[in-house]
DNA sequence: TAGATTGTTAATCGATTAACAATC
DNA sequence: TAGATTGTTAATCGATTAACAATC
C-alpha cells in the first residue's frame, strides 16, 4: 500500500531547490511530527494544507522539489514523508557544533533541548573571558578561546554557533572557517561577508525580530484607528 | 539643501506596504546607524546599494512605500533617512514588555541590551515555577505567573515575550490576548493562532533556524561532491 | 545650465495558485 | 472499474529590476 520504493529525485533534478522551499521544510517536520504522535498514518495534501493553513497546490509543489514521497489516489505515508523530510533537512546528519560565548546567550543555548532533538551534538563552548573556562556547563566543557583551534586539531567540528560579544564576531568567524568548519549560526546580529562556498551561514536577528514586532503593531495601531474614524463618518 | 519638509505619504498611500518591505528595513536601520557612527551625511541610493549588496532599484522602491525621503540630483540625507525609519519601526513608541519565563532564555534576554537599544522596556519577568519569584534580574522583577492579571491592572503592558515552557505557551498567550497585549514575541516555536487584528505575533523559530542551517551545509556538502566530480571527468 | 540622482512607471523574474492528465 | 489524489504543466500573482522622465 506505500509507495517505500519510490526514488529520490536524480541530483540533477534535486539541485537548486529555492531557498523559499527550503525554509519551508522545518515547518513540514513540525506537523509532520505532531501527526505521527497523534498516530496518523495517512494524510493528503489538502487535508494538511487545512490543518497547515496554506493550499493543497503549494505542499505538493513543494514537496515533488525532491521527488514523489506521495502516491496518486492515496496521499502521503505519514512516517514515510517525515523520514524523507528529516533526511533533507540532514537530522540524521551528527554535525558537531561548538559555542562560542559561554556569557547568559551561550549557555541558555546549551540548555535548550534544541541541539539533541535536531541531531545536533554540542561539543564544547569557548568563551574570551578565561575565568569562565574549566566550569562545565549542563555536562559540556567550557575553554578559553585560544584553545578553538586545538581542539579542533583533536575533534572534528562541523558548526559555529556565535554568542560571543559583537566585537570579536568578524574575528571568530574568520577563524571558524579557516578550521573548515560548514556552517556557522551567528545570533550577534553582525553581517558575515561569507558566500555559500567557503561556509553557510545562518542568521538569528533578535534585534531585527524585535523592531519588526514593534514596527507591525505600530502600523497595527494606526490602522485600528483609521477603520474607528471611517465608521464614526457613517 | 536638506528636504525636511518633505511629507510623509497620505495614510492611504502607505497603507498595505508588504511583508517583504518591512522586513527589509531593520536592515536599512543597522547601516544608517553605521553611516552616522562614521560621521557620513549624505549617501546615494547606489553607494548604499553597493554597500548593503542589494540594487539601487530596490532601495529607492523600498524607500518611497513611505514618501520621498530623499532629494533628486543630491541623494539621502543620513540623519533624516535615519530618523525616518527609526520612525516608521517605532523605536521611539515607548512599548512596555513582560517575559513570561524566567528560565534560562528568558534571564539571558534580560541581560541582552537589545531591548533598551529598541526602545523596548522591560518592565517585568513572570515564572511558573514560585520559587524563581522574588529575585530580581538585572534589576527587572521576578513574579509568579498568577500575578500577571494583577500587575497588568497596575501597569500598561504592550508585549508578552514567551519564554516559558512549551506545554504552557498557548494558555499563556490567550492570557495575554485577553490582558488586551499589541504583541507577542514568541520564542517557543509554537504557532499561535491569532490574526493581526487580535494580536501581532512575531515569531523567534530557533529550531527552524538550526534545522534550515544543517539542510544547508548538506546540500552545500553534496553539489561541492558533484563539482568535483565533473571536474574529475575532465 | 549641466550633472546627478531621485521617484515612478514599465519589464522581468520568480513564486504561488489553479487546472488537469496520469495513475494508484 | 470508479473515485481519489498525486505529479506536473499552465496561469496568475507579487516582488524585483531596469529604464527614464522629473527635478534638485
Amino acid at each position: 500500500m506505500n509507495n517505500q520504493d519510490n526514488i529520490m529525485k536524480s541530483p540533477d533534478k534535486q539541485q537548486n531547490i529555492s531557498p523559499a522551499v527550503i525554509r519551508r521544510l522545518p515547518r513540514y517536520y513540525r506537523y509532520l511530527c505532531e501527526l505521527i504522535a497523534r498516530g496518523q498514518t495517512k494524510i493528503s495534501s489538502s487535508e494538511l494544507a487545512k490543518l497547515m493553513k496554506v493550499t493543497a497546490s503549494q505542499i505538493r509543489q513543494d514537496l515533488n522539489c525532491f521527488g514523489g514521497f506521495g502516491m496518486q489516489g492515496y496521499g502521503y505515508n505519514v512516517n514515510y514523508l517525515f523520514a524523507k523530510i528529516s533526511d533533507i533537512l540532514g537530522v540524521s546528519a551528527g554535525f558537531n557544533a561548538v559555542i562560542i560565548g559561554a556569557g547568559d546567550l551561550g549557555r541558555a543555548l546549551v540548555h535548550l533541548s534544541m541541539f539533541e532533538k535536531r541531531g545536533v551534538n554540542i561539543v564544547a563552548l569557548f568563551d574570551t573571558d578565561g575565568e569562565a573556562a574549566g566550569k562545565d556547563c549542563a555536562g559540556v566543557p567550557v575553554y578559553p578561546i585560544d584553545e578553538l583551534e586545538n581542539f579542533c586539531a583533536e575533534n572534528r567540528v562541523d558548526i559555529g554557533v556565535i554568542a560571543c560579544d559583537k566585537k570579536h564576531v568578524k574575528a571568530i568567524a574568520q577563524r571558524c572557517v579557516d578550521l573548515g568548519f560548514k556552517g556557522l549560526w551567528n545570533y550577534m546580529g553582525v553581517e558575515l561577508p561569507y558566500s555559500d562556498d567557503e561556509i553557510v551561514v545562518e542568521n538569528i536577528h533578535l534585534g531585527d525580530s524585535l523592531m519588526i514586532l514593534n514596527c507591525r503593531i505600530c502600523r497595527n495601531d494606526t490602522e485600528d484607528k483609521d477603520s474607528e474614524e471611517e465608521s464614526d463618518q457613517n
